[in-house]
DNA sequence: ATTAAATGTCAAGTATATATTACATAAAGA
DNA sequence: TCTTTATGTAATATATACTTGACATTTAAT
C-alpha cells in the first residue's frame, strides 16, 4: 500500500527523493519502494525518515484503520 | 539500547515474549532481541506488536530524543 | 529442594531489506 | 530541440533480520 502520507511530507519540505535519501543514508531507490509501498522498511530507517521530515512514527507510519492486504 | 516501553507494555499484559511472539507471527527470540535492543525490526512486525498491545508506534518506538532543557 | 516457566544466548541456516548499476520515461527550462 | 532533474523499474549482489534448535540461567511456585 503506498504510502502517501510520506510522500506529501517530502513535497512539503520540497526535495526530491533523491535528496531525503541522501539525507537519511539510503538510496533513491529504497525511498521510492517505501513510498511506493513496496517494501518493509526497517524502524531505524523510518525513524530517519521522520526525523529529516520533522514528523512522527505514528504521523507517516501509523494507519488508524487497518485493512491491509497486498 | 533496550526497548523498556515494550517491555513494560507486555508485563502490563501479562503474557510472556513467547506468547507475544506468537501473537505476532515470530519467534521467541526475535521478541527478545527487540525487547534487549539487539536489532532493528521491520515495521510491519513493529506494527504488529503494537497492535497486539494496544499501543502505537510512538507508544512504544518512538524516542523523543531531543535533549531539552529545563 | 525441586520442578517448570521464562528468559538469555549461541551457531548455522533462510528470507528479505537495501545497495549497485543500469536503462527508461516524463516534465521543466534554456 | 536539447539538457537536466525527478522518478519507475529491473537484475544481481550483499548485509542483516529472522528462524531453528539447542543449552544454560534465572525466577516463581510447589
Amino acid at each position: 500500500m503506498k504510502n502517501i502520507k510520506l510522500k506529501v511530507a517530502r513535497v512539503e519540505h520540497d526535495i526530491s527523493q533523491e535528496e531525503l535519501a541522501k539525507r537519511v543514508g539510503v538510496t533513491r531507490q529504497t525511498v521510492g519502494m517505501i513510498e511506493a509501498g513496496k517494501f518493509n522498511p526497517s524502524l531505524q530507517l523510518c525513524v530517519a525518515i521522520c526525523k529529516a521530515l520533522g514528523k512522527t512514527l505514528n504521523d507517516l507510519f501509523w494507519e488508524e484503520n487497518d485493512n491491509e492486504k497486498n
